[in-house]
DNA sequence: TCCTAACAGTTGAAAATGTAACTATCAAAT
DNA sequence: ATTTGATAGTTACATTTTCAACTGTTAGGA
């Protein structure tokens, strides 16, 4: 059982995601809170519906990576907001397609427009071709995943 | 009140550093938390008390960008399994020293051990330099930061 | 047809989190 | 000495999240 002394908390990866994540997500999110009380899991529902046009809430969890309670509850809430109306599927109807209403796609894109800002900002501190190499470099890091 | 048709959630900065950052400490969550019953905030303090010698709990909420709820639950947590002493400070007895005890360290260097085994696995996906790249870039974007 | 397994989505209870109010301590000013 | 305001840390309560169990629906055999 040898110590293990050249472990480097600064360095660390899932440490340092974590931080900067938190940290640019943190702007975003009092901002859509404030403005809409929106929660996190509304915000990434709307977003994947404004985005993709009408999804199932099955697409939304894979897609969006959030678990399907989440996605339940936050399209509950959008739901209750008239901001999205669901409709079944005729042929399967275990499926429900979710939309945005036209009241939903106006704050979606209020969002939008913020979100622009913000990402206007945040390229500004990562200099020219820096929000580029760090796509990149997100990418590589999901890229291979676990396998399915 | 025009449309927002140039948003690309795909290319939006705060959305793919919160997957990625999701996904990479996922693999390391799911280690301390299956092999040591531990949550994310407890390994997160028990990490800068193995790190950082000695700290308060005062030192541990700024540099973990942890609540002090969070750090108060998960102190207690780690002293509950011995993990982790505290000691009044004698000058200002508002103060606690926290501290690992032996236990606590052989835990943490066990965590270090396969945090350098998933640091390793991360970096071989970035390529050359493509680690050191990706810490440069995550610097710049907290950077600023808000104006204190 | 009937049985089984799988899937989409919901719900309830337990655990974790966030917020605000709280205790205890200290420092500075009066 | 006492008051005021700040700080370290805890606790209570409301909200969110997680996990497992649940309903309703479909598909594929026997």
């Amino acid at each position: 059982m040898t110590r293990a002394p050249d472990f480097d908390l600064e360095a660390f990866l899932p440490y340092r995601l974590a931080q900067a994540a938190e940290a640019v997500s943190l702007e975003f999110y009092q901002l859509y809170r404030s403005r809409y009380a929106m929660t996190r899991p509304e915000w990434r529902v709307m977003a994947h519906l404004g985005q993709y046009g009408p999804l199932t809430a099955r697409d939304i969890c894979d897609r969006a990576q959030l678990h399907k309670t989440k996605v339940s509850r936050a399209v509950y809430a959008l739901e209750q907001r008239k901001w999205l109306k669901r409709g079944r599927d005729d042929g399967d109807r275990r499926f429900e397609w979710l939309e945005l209403t036209s009241a939903g796609r106006k704050t979606y894109d209020d969002l939008c427009r913020e979100g622009l800002s913000l990402e206007a900002r945040l390229r500004e501190r990562l200099g020219a071709n820096g929000a580029t190499r760090l796509l990149g470099l997100l990418e590589k890091l999901n890229g291979p995943g676990p396998a399915s």
